[in-house]
DNA sequence: ATATCACATTGAATAATTTTGATATGAGGT
DNA sequence: ACCTCATATCAAAATTATTCAATGTGATAT
């Protein structure tokens, strides 16, 4: 089973740790290959290989395939999309409370909320 | 020793786990009393003080004491901050290659950053 | 002062995450 | 086919986070 809360935690973990944060910042400065970020970074190949699955599947992160390698970029959309959600998840929401029986349309981004 | 990937994780830690995005769903229905967290969620005493305090250091939350009872509410100041620095750390930045010597006025919230 | 209530802290037990070394996979090249 | 190179996966070990029971603290009430 999987909540609504597991999903969005999953996003946020991409920013929860130094070594992916430092991957982050590298990243800012456009895609990258695996094996440049390796130099980079004090890390073994299979280290990197675990943050990168973490953070391409936080959505922050889309990968590239190119023959024997592969490029890591940032993703625009992954990124609004948390910015988003960090935003809706802290907006003071009145009825939170009311879990009414009626349920109206929504413009939540959070799933499953009025 | 303690770097500005440590103090940036901190803050998305927050978000990071299902326990205390439930706590910050509630709280977005206003400042709530520990007691009444208390009984909304499925954590013991402890463990509610635990993550309160997680939340606390993030700056996500503020606590205000009043007598025998902490209240809790989401702090506008430290969400708008957490917002601003998620998207600093998505946002492209051309020169992040070059640590150039010459340092310039800085209108980034991120600390050490050109 | 003692008692109680609300919450915090501690420490041990458990669970989850991260690191590391070894091995697997898949794309080229010869 | 075989060999390399780049990366992924696996499994064990190390580290860190979370839970839980017990105890501590500080505020109020009697």
């Amino acid at each position: 089973m999987s909540t609504v809360y597991e999903k969005h935690a999953r996003i946020f973990k991409a920013f929860c740790d130094e070594k992916r944060l430092r991957i982050l910042e590298l990243l800012r400065g456009g895609e990258k290959c695996a094996c440049v970020l390796l130099e980079q970074l004090e890390l073994g190949q299979p280290g990197l290989s675990y943050h990168m699955k973490i953070l391409v599947e936080s959505g922050i992160v889309e990968s590239r395939q190119e023959g024997k390698w592969t490029h890591y970029k940032i993703s625009e959309k992954g990124s609004a999309y948390a910015g988003n959600l960090l935003k809706e998840l802290t907006k003071p929401n009145a009825v939170t409370e009311e879990k009414t029986a009626a349920k109206s349309k929504s413009n939540s981004i959070i799933e499953g909320e009025a």
